[in-house]
DNA sequence: AGCCAGGTTTGTA
DNA sequence: TACAAACATGGC
């Protein structure tokens, strides 16, 4: 076991989480600096604090359960690490800089509105957004102090209009966050994707207004943890031509990008993805 | 100042 | 099917 559990705390013991590094791996949006070396996040209607104590991320919150799990916990990633590395080449440079990433579990919900925002736009602008969405349409929270607002679900996303998107800076995405959060709220089963191979699952995703291939594979990656996917942004498009391309000359588009990556990594796609997506961003 | 950001939709041929 | 333009906004 790599983590223990004490007085609401969890304290982490493993090389292969860095809560700097997974805060910044671009598929979380709702954390903030609390004060030095101390962060806290939010997912749905829950927070928690991260730090450290003796060098080891601490994670303190009020539902342990939902957090063991939201971190991916019980997943060995020594193995994902070395089977990552074994890849070679950059892919294995990727892993060793970014070694403290895990993929998120997170909300489904919470993350197909977030990624329909993320489309054609910067992680900071992403995380304003989200921010005043859920200041404006969430419910109060207290965690010991910290006031916080929750991630509205559909219903209440569904009852603000697209002027009220558009208001909070959301841009041409305003129309979308209204459309597909109606379609959510009134009936359109987002559980059942679950039942789906990756294929049918994209297709279902990308029913709703705002959601094309990339988004609909960053939501199965992060929303529904599937690993047999590649979201293919501007980033990776970068990583293919420089170090996948046969002829750089010759550029596919995403689409056949993405096909051809996941025939590489297979049921490894997603954490590939993650980690050459983090070590491009961040050089 | 102007290009770019974890793209999608719509229109055209 | 394939490609291009339109789409809002603010970060850097």
């Amino acid at each position: 076991m790599e983590y223990t559990v004490k007085n609401n705390k969890i304290y982490i013991d493993t090389p292969y989480f860095d809560t700097v590094q997974i805060l910044n791996s671009g598929q979380v949006f709702r954390w903030e600096i609390l004060n030095d070396e101390r962060f806290i996040l939010m997912s749905k209607d829950k927070l928690c604090i991260l730090s450290e104590e003796d060098g080891k991320p601490v994670i303190q919150t009020d539902d342990l359960e939902y957090f063991i799990n939201y971190f991916d916990l019980d997943t060995d990633y020594s193995y994902v690490f070395n089977k990552i590395k074994s890849f070679g080449g950059i892919t294995e440079q990727a892993a060793i800089f970014g070694r403290g990433i895990r993929i998120l579990r997170q909300d489904e919900e919470e993350t197909i509105f977030s990624f329909i925002i993320s489309a054609n736009n910067n992680i900071k602008r992403i995380q304003g957004i989200i921010k005043r969405i859920c200041d404006n349409l969430g419910n109060e929270k207290d965690f010991q102090g910290i006031k916080y607002k929750s991630f509205p679900d559909s219903e209440k996303l569904a009852s603000a209009g697209k002027d009220f998107y558009l208001s909070i800076g959301a841009g041409y995405r305003a129309s979308y966050l209204a459309k597909t959060s109606q379609m959510i709220a009134g009936g359109f089963d987002i559980k059942s994707i679950y039942e789906l191979n990756a294929q049918d699952a994209e297709k279902k995703l990308m029913q709703l207004y705002g959601v094309g291939k990339k988004v609909a594979d960053c939501i199965l990656l992060f929303g529904y943890n599937r690993q047999d996917v590649f979201p293919t942004d501007t980033w990776i498009e970068k990583v293919y031509i420089d170090y996948f391309a046969k002829d750089k000359n010759v550029v596919p588009d995403r689409a056949k990008i993405s096909q051809n990556l996941v025939e590489i990594f297979g049921d490894f796609s997603g954490y590939a993805q993650q980690y050459l997506f983090f070590y491009k961003r961040e050089l």
